[in-house]
DNA sequence: GATGAATGAGCATTCATTCAT
DNA sequence: AATGAATGAATGCTCATTCAT
């Protein structure tokens, strides 16, 4: 009789849940944009219109799939942070979360790749700038520390090296498949030795 | 064939050279499904049924810009191949040619990035996936040779590696601008740097 | 028949008049066409589909406010032309009623105004033409009948005058309010004083 | 060659000019909201989406029909009033300008007199009020001179007389029609001398 | 080369209505 | 009586493209 106990708002939302997935999906792979509704309604076996019983538009549709998204992932960081490791192994952690988060959401990464610069100047999307503030802040404390314990090259500016190691991990979504030759920890794994180091002998 | 009478030739290619130059800057800053030949048009100066006597379609257009990209970047590849150096040198050297691209033509970089995965489906842009397997075979050529050489980490997977460095090394097209506060050529030293190990003391 | 046993059907058409008077006044504001079911039913704190257990459509939830409009004022006609008064009496009477209606029930008086000209031409709605048919007979007899008994100026073609007078006096409805600063009484006499005669002198 | 010497934009505001006078007669028979710029686009012989060629929205069509009605009608009052009448005949030369409003112009009439209270809330039409309040002005001021200058009725409040003309005047457009009986003077006459009075040996 | 008018297909969204629960 | 999900048709509007002038 209880919300919690009823079957109909977990059908409600197991409903929305399908919806956020198609669009996902369909918005990574064709672009939010060249997506419309009716792709998304079809794919869910229901008429365009009734899309919006469950949203109120295109727009919060890609909002809720960021949105969701950058809460798990901050989610999944604040975890990482507060069992303060050191900052290398917290490092490794961050960089197992973001793998993971490819490897588990594809879709939300990808979209989140490719359309979040545009989205962030439409009013209602102020959320995709603080957030990505938050996650920045997380990778630079880490990395800043990294250079204070001596494991992290001193050299490095860390607001580019930041932006090195974050463009060229989450665009692995870009190629990574579950249908690959790799599994997730071996790209990681790749990953990390790539950041000991590509050019030997040279310093 | 005399500047006479190539004259209005003249003034053909460099309106469409100009409207090229529009439409790779509104591509790159709103997407290409986004933008509209009406959007590209009215900073012609021209009505959007104009641009017709130019190009065939929008999708000319953006084709025209890939193409003329996608060349002009093998280009420099050549001509860097051809000097036979180390390969060391000329992972330095094609390195650079890439930067200098973000610097010269970050809009056509930036439209590559973002819109290629999605046109290369597309009937007619097959020359994308041919090209972008040309320049991935001159970077994979010289990436085993290097380690051959001994100045490549071995352990390196040369097809992971070079998609890593590739994503991370383009991406800053995404945040590099002539009003930031670094030159390209301090960008590329900072990359290069983190090719040489950002993590330390950890083997 | 009891209480207890009418209980139900009491409540059921307590909400009824509740979804109509809501109908009325969102009718009036917005026009009939502009104003949704939805709204209807968000006042009424009920979902819109929940609006067809007590209406089996929007036309029919119009055309009940206008039936019990129109009867309602012509049962007030009828128990005013049976007192038999001088015609003079009557139509002051009249004048009385109507302006007692737009005081009790501006949204009824507006949504007549505004929209019977464009109902009256749809299939259901013949009863708008036909009562409005019998209003107009009541009062083409008193002002005949006036101008029988030298009350009413002769010179006047009755069908105009009545046009005229209707017109201006259920215009009212438009700028009248409770919270303005004239009464109904205050308002109804200036009307008969105009009915007197605005130019002086002058025949 | 010039604009006013060329055909092209002849042409061009005769289109705009069909458009807008069907827009007109379609908004005043079925109301604003009702009608569709798809209805409107067929009795122009051309698609709906090629209205948008002339017009940026259906909220730019109704403007404009109602602004260049507002405009016509105090341009007529303003040449009325500069020629300082006394205020009875001045009255009499407003009320002329208005039936021939009526007569000429009896869709932007309607669709002023149906829409003009709705609109006027809506962003885009605070003309409507500041136009209306304009020509209020021009017949209180002759109201209350007429008052002063013992031609009309001393103990009539001028606002709601104003209301209570106005009201009937305009609702003539309701019922007066070409193929009527009645010719516009003759209505006008019949509405003169209903302000000398309808009530007789009454005061 | 460019204009201006139009096309035709499509888009996101709305809305009255239905119906199983 | 009411809900919540869905329908199906329609709505205002956009856009790439065409073409006579």
């Amino acid at each position: 009789m209880e919300k919690g106990a009823s079957g109909r708002t977990e059908v409600n939302s197991q409903r929305r849940k399908l919806i956020l997935d198609i669009a996902a999906r369909l918005f990574a792979h064709g672009g939010y944009s060249a997506t419309t509704v009716r792709d998304i309604a079809d794919e869910a076996g229901i008429l365009s219109g009734s899309l919006y019983h469950h949203f109120s538009s295109k727009e919060a549709i890609i909002r809720e799939i960021l949105e969701d998204y950058l809460e798990g992932l901050l989610a999944n960081y604040d975890v990482i942070v507060e069992e303060n490791l050191s900052s290398k192994d917290t490092l490794y952690a961050l960089i197992k979360a973001a793998f993971d988060m490819i490897d588990e959401q594809p879709h939300a990464v990808a979209l989140y790749q490719n359309e979040a610069a545009f989205l962030q100047t439409i009013p209602g999307f102020e959320f995709l700038t603080s957030q990505s503030g938050r996650i920045e802040e997380v990778w630079q404390a880490q990395l800043a520390q990294g250079q204070a314990e001596g494991d992290i090259r001193a050299s490095l500016d860390p607001a580019m090296a930041y932006r090195f190691i974050r463009d060229g991990m989450w665009s692995v979504v870009r190629w990574y498949r579950q249908d690959g030759k790799y599994s997730i920890d071996e790209v990681r794994e790749q990953f990390i030795l790539l950041l000991r180091g590509v050019l030997l002998n040279d310093e």
